[in-house]
DNA sequence: TTTTTCGTACAGTTTATTCTGTATAAAGTT
DNA sequence: AACTTTATACAGAATAAACTGTACGAAAAA
């Protein structure tokens, strides 16, 4: 290694900025893949993200895919250009933050109708035992409720 | 399956409320057997917990650990009984969302720090390509910024 | 229409994680 | 002190997740 190059050096900015997107649930690839992205800001083909990274097609077909689905990139077109153009989100908080909360808010929503099935069915149950396993679901819902509340106040600030 | 017993439905609840434990990036394990301890609202030993779920204790003294130093569990004392007691904590929300919000600052900042340091690096690099670098990266800290204040605002509320 | 290029489904492989059994250390009992 | 019982370190087995290569359908180019 000799001194640090800017290429290299916005190569440890990648692998900081991959290991803080991992935290919101992102596969190491998909986060590599968007770091790179940003950082790059330019569209690029499946075959110039394989490359760059050095992982199959197919993985960075399936990962854009999911980067996709997420609204942290979005496909561009640009005429004279064949292959898809995909490029990486700006607005880096709102989108991440956004995508955050919606994945929180779903599956806590599933959750407590989950939870809402559970305490209809426990209702024909009226004996002491019954009661006691009541209380506890409501323990359990409430905590839900909380959770949801917590994240839907996240989304504003 | 004959009709669904309290029994049965209490297991239902265990499965659903590990569901979103697990959200918070604990294990299927941990999250089963956190649920199970909540649930069954009293001091267990490892041995216990491991016939409930159907577990090696070693599983249970590895996962008891990691809840353990979480602080959503507590070891607790009982005259006579000498193998180790743990119990769930309460106030369910409280503990989840300080545990949640603090492996998120600590990581945070701690990307915040790697990141200070490739910027001081870069500080050397007095060419066009090293500005450029140095726009990104400042972006790259001000999302960091952002996700770090998100979190310390959902501490208190 | 034929040929080429591109993207993705799918099956299989590789890699990482989770879990178990054995061995050992630490603490309790006789 | 010798003997039990309990908890955990560690290595290896089982399971799950990530990744690749082949194959195929759709769309563009010839």
């Amino acid at each position: 290694m000799l001194e640090s190059t800017s290429e290299n050096i916005t190569n440890k900015i990648l692998i900081e900025f991959a290991k803080t997107i991992e935290m919101f649930g992102l596969t190491p690839l998909e986060s590599r893949l968007f770091a790179y992205m940003y950082l790059a800001e330019k569209p690029m083909t499946l075959d110039d993200m394989g490359e760059a990274l050095g992982k199959s097609k197919t993985s960075m077909s399936t990962s854009i895919r999911n980067l996709s689905d997420s609204n942290l990139v979005t496909r561009v077109w640009k005429k004279g250009v064949r292959k898809d153009l995909y490029e990486a989100n700006s607005y880096l908080f709102k989108n991440f933050m956004s995508f955050y909360v919606n994945r929180w808010l779903d599956a806590v929503n599933h959750q407590k109708d989950s939870l809402e099935v559970i305490r209809e069915k426990l209702e024909h149950h009226d004996t002491e035992e019954g009661h006691e396993t009541n209380e506890k679901l409501l323990k359990v819902i409430n905590f839900h409720k909380q959770v949801e509340s917590s994240f839907r106040n996240m989304r504003q600030s």
